[in-house]
DNA sequence: TGTACATCAGTGAACGCGCGTTCACTGATGTAC
DNA sequence: TGTACATCAGTGAACGCGCGTTCACTGATGTAC
């Protein structure tokens, strides 16, 4: 089983030279794709554009992608798993105790990777591209994000510390049941009235990022980032994380 | 002054058949163009296929709008008009007095409308459309919405029924001194912290009807008029609305 | 180790399509006297 | 009221462009014996 030249290596390193160069040319065609959606957006990504800027023939692309709404798709899925793996970053940089200082760091990652990245965020929280229609696949990294966030109202949660404001809001039994149901298995001690204002805070923060690229903030708001600060603070209360760190 | 015939009009009244003709065919043109937006989305709009449909050649609509962004600028700004106008009705039809009443009616507006009209709603909600710059023409348009929320704010602000909750968000003063500026003219009786928390709820109602129109509640939220109805009354409740109405 | 065959990456040409915009024009409508 | 001239709506042809995808092919790489 270990790599000695010329016996048989693990199955799924790339054995020859074609799977090596496979491999490769996969991921190029990603990154120039990428780099076309990041400087165009979305509608100007254009297979022959790509094959162009790589040296190829266009219908040479269609040994690596089945179609451009299949190359779109990886192109989405990387941005859902970028934007989770920065969310996952700025998480584990806080110590676990640390709630708030975590919930904040989640929310600048995902504000820092979408101003950094307009263009593909748009591709995946703007408007859907026409005609697109985002497989099952995708969904599993969108929701990387919406875990994190989650994670940190569980921790809170199983720990006493989450205590949200009274806001007489009064469920509905639909709302309380979903609530319920959607969380049972990742976050269990998060009671189905946190699990509302969870998603709330959620849509907040993505809502906020939205208007800020989008320009509807233009002449509204002129400091981003403090107002982006508070939009953070807000949603922590609104969920009930204690803004200083305690002992648990 | 009076219209009688043979005598000169008002200036702003159509005289000749030509004029006439140019009005109507002007706003067939818009209607059909948006008819295309509403199917196919804003990418989806032609000229060359808006001529098709009205028996005229391409060239033709040259003399009614200067260019492809010329057109969806005029459909930008009554869409926009649109979401305003029905945000304003659903407001005028409640008392008054009736400050979470007309909230929730305009919340319900929004919602209604841009649910009815998906591909128009994310022409000026979704991602911005690539390489089209929105003139300052928009701007009051897109205002009007926020300003039906504001009156309700202003309302209860001035009647001294606004009571939000503490949540000990501390604003930085440049939010403050931004928040004090916007609305001094529009909106006097609201405090810098309540115009924040407008702001955010403004925020939450769009990030939430986005979110739904976008496909992000796919498989999180499964009634989806019990959750907006609950994210209205959370809204109210951030802003400090009374939920029930009171004699002023 | 050498040979015969199978795999598959990349080519080149073609299909069938649609687009926004310009420009010189003709003929109808409107205006001034 | 009638005529001469000016305005302008709509035509038709053209410019110059780009797109995704299919398909029969050639030649290099890999595999089995």
């Amino acid at each position: 089983m270990t790599q000695a030249t010329g016996h048989k290596r693990s199955e799924s390193l790339p054995r020859t030279a074609r799977a090596r160069a496979r491999d490769e040319l996969t991921r190029e065609i990603k990154e120039e794709a990428r780099r076309q959606v990041a400087s165009h957006g979305a509608a100007g990504l254009s297979l022959r554009s790509v094959a162009r800027e790589l040296g190829m023939v266009p219908s040479g692309l269609y040994r690596y992608y089945a179609s451009r709404d299949d190359l779109l798709t990886a192109l989405i899925v990387d941005a859902y798993d970028a934007i989770g793996a920065a969310g996952e970053a700025g998480d584990a940089a806080r110590a676990r105790g640390d709630l708030f200082g975590r919930w904040r760091a989640i929310f600048d990652a995902v504000r820092r990777w979408a101003t950094a990245h307009p263009h593909e965020y748009a591709l995946v929280y703007g408007t859907p591209v026409p005609g697109y229609r985002a497989p099952e696949v995708t969904v599993a990294h969108a929701s990387r994000i919406t875990l994190a966030l989650a994670s940190v109202l569980q921790d809170g949660a199983a720990s006493g510390l989450l205590s949200p404001p009274d806001l007489e809001a009064t469920l509905s039994p639909t709302v309380r049941d979903e609530a319920a149901r959607l969380l049972r298995e990742i976050a269990p001690a998060i009671e189905p009235e946190a699990v509302f204002r969870g998603i709330s805070a959620w849509t907040l923060l993505f809502g906020t990022v939205s208007f800020e690229l989008f320009g509807h903030l233009d002449g509204v708001v002129v400091d981003r980032a403090a107002f982006f600060e508070a939009t953070t603070v807000l949603s922590a209360r609104l969920v009930g994380l204690p803004l200083e760190e305690q002992d648990a």
